[in-house]
DNA sequence: CGCCATCGTCGAACCGGTTCGACGATGGTT
DNA sequence: AACCATCGTCGAACCGGTTCGACGATGGCG
């Protein structure tokens, strides 16, 4: 393999002024710097990775901290991944993509042995074990997903009391007045899953402001459990005319329960769901949905974790915490509810 | 953040002796090495990764290259991955993502700058232009998935072939004469997805031999397609009692359209799939299938490339192509036809 | 014509590890 | 008592880049 040696011998010059003349940090004359790339060229030389990591202090390498918990929901994950591979590569990062079930040893052994500039964090809890150690690393930090406390990070996530609030006012304002909200498995929630509960609980606000009944219940993320899980809550509240699903298992369970009851939508049931169009896409959901934008949210963290990694100036801003308001994907699954509500 | 020079001062120690307290490849005073352990406890050191890899011209990283075409179903990817990532994490590697549309180009990024120490490609296409690429890499790679030239590198897959010939003797054996088989959409097979192929056309071959009449068509990756198409396929083929599906999304898309028809698995209809527990699982998809096993094939891959990587003997042994045998998870979905086929 | 700034290049140092060769101290043989 | 191996440690070199300071050549300016 070419070192930076090769090419300056091949060229005839130091080594000090092939790296000047392919990096363009000083001034080098026209005559010298194309013979300098055309030694390059002809060696195939590519610069070695740990070498200018050690001299730079700059890997070009973000981390990725994902955890995949048995009981969630795999498929969705992969869309967050793909925004921040995708995004990563296009401003010149590549991904370590880490999924080892300890993660606050695995992000401290990436920062620690300084194997990449940044990092980011997918599935953040209210208390995050991993937080602690990423506000203390040398490297900049960005999560997706709102953790109780913000400081010292970049936190990007949807804004999910408004998407409660948001799926409440529709249904409310087209005339529905008994409502059922079916949220993620409780054991994400006590994994401390706060998007959960902030769009239940600003639903439930919203509808007490209302005066509409609202229906929370935690869901299941497996079938077949999902969908007797939707079976009975449809038996249980008969009167209720609208459906707000927090849970992709069961938004994915929802159309063979239907189906199954002779139930029609929007007719006999209004639903809004809360998930990705790839999601919805491959699912081939016909329902309204919140757009959650995985991909956006994981592009929107990476570029800002890039902007404090190339930055100084950037790296003493004042961290923000952005919310992408959630926008309804209208697909006609939800209408007034018929007069006189009956199942 | 403290240097291995630190770490020896502190310990009263030279830097070298340090090192070797530290990796034990020379005997230290049980009294020296205990300073030097105590002073890297102290310190909180941790080696920098740039300047091992620069030394000892290893990583500790693999590269994973994983492909996302838009038409194919990406849930069944992440299984593949996580059977990478943690295995190699058990074996003390972190996995670098790459999932840069242009392969080859990625592959020799990551190869000639050598960040990794070796490389585990997926979605392998009959005539891989990544492949001559990584036989000319200095580091050692693997596949999950059968090339038209397996030369220079090891190789991993499932048994598409006997795959095939399995769920045609099954059914053949139940009493079967005609049967459905749905692949993947044409793309995958213009793309060079050989497993495609090799299992319809000894699905084909296997049919021929046993006087069974098969019916093999392209699918689609999506809703509602792929739907429509399973329909199409049941009415144009009224007498098969038979389907055989190398198709997830035809798989997923398959309990609603057999629900719509009122037609009923096995008695109606043998269903046999081929996709993965996880998947199953996912989908609650009630079928016999043939599990593709991503994990266990992930795993596979980089055991071998570990060894390869850790040990100069096994880098010269000869390289592998290895099928695992396609193994039938029993969910009742198939039995006899009834005697004058009839839907 | 002499002076100074700029340009273009070079040598050397440095980043933070690992590893080789050397060397003094120790202990066991003959 | 002399000798040799082994043990434990150190200094120096090396991996392959980047970057700083220096310095000769060039050119503009007074």
């Amino acid at each position: 393999m070419a070192t930076i040696g090769d090419v300056a011998r091949e060229a005839g010059v130091s080594r000090s002024t092939a790296s000047y003349a392919l990096s363009g940090k000083r001034p080098i004359s026209q005559e010298v710097r194309l013979r300098v790339l055309a030694a390059a060229e002809a060696l195939a030389y590519t610069p070695n990775a740990g070498a200018r990591a050690l001299a730079t202090s700059r890997t070009k390498v973000l981390g990725l901290l994902a955890q995949f918990h048995e009981d969630e929901f795999a498929p969705a994950m992969m869309q967050y991944i793909l925004g921040v591979t995708d995004t990563a590569r296009d401003l010149g990062y590549d991904t370590l993509l880490v999924t080892e079930a300890d993660g606050a040893r695995a992000l401290r052994r990436i920062t620690d042995s300084r194997m990449v500039d940044g990092v980011v964090l997918m599935n953040i809890a209210q208390e995050d074990s991993r937080l602690p150690i990423l506000r203390a690393a040398p490297q900049p930090g960005a999560l997706v997903g709102l953790p109780g406390d913000c400081s010292g990070l970049d936190v990007f996530d949807l804004d999910f009391e408004e998407a409660g609030r948001g799926m409440v006012d529709h249904l409310h304002r087209l005339g529905h007045r008994e409502l059922i909200l079916i949220s993620q498995p409780e054991h994400v929630v006590e994994r401390g899953g706060a998007y959960v509960w902030r769009l239940r609980d600003a639903a439930l606000e919203r509808a007490r402001q209302l005066g509409v009944t609202l229906h929370a219940v935690y869901g299941e993320s497996r079938q077949p459990a999902v969908g007797r899980l939707l079976n009975a809550l449809l038996d249980a509240h008969p009167s209720a005319t609208g459906l707000l699903i927090n849970n992709e298992a069961a938004a994915a369970a929802l159309p063979s329960v239907t189906y199954a009851r002779g139930l029609r939508v929007p007719e006999g049931l209004s639903v809004i769901g809360r998930y990705s169009a790839e999601f919805a896409a491959t699912f081939s959901l016909p329902y309204s949905f919140i757009e959650s934008a995985p991909d956006r949210l994981g592009a929107m963290a990476v570029r800002q974790l890039v902007r404090r990694v190339e930055s100084t100036a950037a790296r003493s801003e004042p961290f923000v915490v952005r919310f992408i308001s959630p926008e309804l994907v209208s697909r006609g699954s939800t209408a007034p509810p018929k007069a006189p509500p009956a199942r």
